[in-house]
DNA sequence: GATGAAATGCAGCTGCG
DNA sequence: CGCAGCTGCATTTCATC
């Protein structure tokens, strides 16, 4: 990992789909040797993917929200890993400090879906109680 | 937006660098057909892009936490976009509903960067406080 | 309107220096 | 790491349904 390999990184991000030859252009380096590094983070785990970023509303997706677990007694984290994998609305968990012990982000269908998934969110029987915040308007969404 | 075009979409999501052709092997469709419709979908705006998914810990972007934003008075979105569109550290931000007025997600490379983050975050006048919630492990990380 | 087939140009990939 | 060559994809054009 030199800086270097962070440019070619950055134009990545910005561009999963950029040709090699493109990516050395921008950093002075011939197709092959970008190519040679890619694969390079790719095996490192540095690159962990490449992905499309999809519009949510444009597939019906328009409802998000946080969703705060405050759990009884002590918290397995694999266990909660367990209960939420399966929910396809669960975008994101964390184990968190403070008064709650983790944050989910949720995207659903509308209302009705995610208190669906907040039903199933519940289901696992070492929680107490959830908070949800639901998002008015994304502002800034990057990476 | 046919059920031909999520199933491209799947595909793209899990490999943006997926050939046409392969992808059109998956849905039944010539290379040429998929190249159009992706290319009508990135007209639509339904996809917005294809970026690279970078292993924080990897580039030493190792802390993580949610901020709840409270202001005083009216919000204008506006305002608060314009003051936290230029911090590297804010990854994402939302208006939301609750007592707070906007969820920040920040990411910084050590918890000295995040609180010098956070002082920039609370840089305009109209922010009452926040407050920090740091995440101490991802369970879950999805598109 | 959408598609598939063919042709061209360009990108990916590998071996060698 | 760069270069050269071969393979294979992307892209355009054209004809078809």
């Amino acid at each position: 990992m030199d800086v270097v390999d962070e440019r070619i990184l950055h134009h990545l991000v910005r561009n999963a789909r950029a040709t090699f030859a493109d990516i050395g252009a921008e950093v002075n380096l011939s197709a092959p040797a970008v190519k040679r590094r890619v694969d390079r983070m790719i095996a490192d785990e540095t690159i962990a993917g490449f992905t499309t970023i999809v519009d949510p509303e444009s597939l019906g997706w328009g409802t998000e929200a946080y969703v705060q677990v405050y759990c009884k007694g002590t918290v397995s984290p694999q266990a909660l890993f367990n209960t939420w994998e399966s929910i396809p609305e669960v975008v994101s968990a964390s184990t968190v400090t403070g008064q709650a012990d983790a944050i989910l982000r949720v995207r659903a269908r509308n209302v009705r879906d995610l208190e669906r998934a907040l039903e199933r969110i519940r289901g696992d029987d070492t929680i107490d109680h959830t908070e949800s915040i639901i998002v008015l308007s994304r502002l800034i969404e990057r990476g």
